[in-house]
DNA sequence: GCTAATTACGTCGCTCGTAACTATC
DNA sequence: GATAGTTACGAGCGACGTAATTAGC
């Protein structure tokens, strides 16, 4: 597990569709697809169910866009709270 | 930022001490110590003082640490929570 | 046959470990 | 000179992108 696959996740999670969210994270779809994959296989079970229009989240899914969504956010106060303590007041 | 590097950040934040760190990771100092030094570059900040006997954290450390441990716990969280929902509530 | 995801495959970059170096006591 | 951290460097692994393939409409 890595913080680009979950960013990546996110990313698939958001626009339904790995195409365009490779596009938004300025990657072509054969790693994005292998990200999200590797996602699964790490966590034993499917996060999408793959449709001839893209990807729709499944429970599973949805359980863990949550939780990824709070990891980022809390990597990004992380940095910035490091960044406010040295700038220090 | 990787969640690899923020692991090693807590385990040489909790030793104190690079050496012992890298033998409870189950690695060797040089690539635990560039680990450290690839978070300050990242962050901007030194977050240890190297003293003779090891590494002392410093205020911005001390903040990091709190953020660090949070995010490895939402990890944890985050894994869990997708192993239970999918074996079936 | 179009659209979308995945697999194959070669290349480049990253990360490891060993060894050498630097610094502090 | 011992102990601790860092830098040099070569090797192996991993991740990218292009191209080819598979699948569903």
């Amino acid at each position: 597990m890595s913080l680009t696959h979950i960013q990546s996740f996110v990313a698939v999670a958001e626009e339904g569709h790995v195409g365009r969210a490779a596009r938004r994270l300025h990657l072509t779809q054969p790693p994005l697809s292998r990200h999200i994959l590797a996602l699964e296989d790490e966590l034993g079970t499917p996060l999408f169910e793959r449709t001839a229009r893209g990807m729709r989240l499944l429970p599973a899914g949805e359980a863990f866009l949550h939780h990824a969504r709070r990891i980022l956010a809390e990597v990004d106060a992380a940095v910035h709270t490091v960044r406010g303590v040295t700038s220090g007041h």
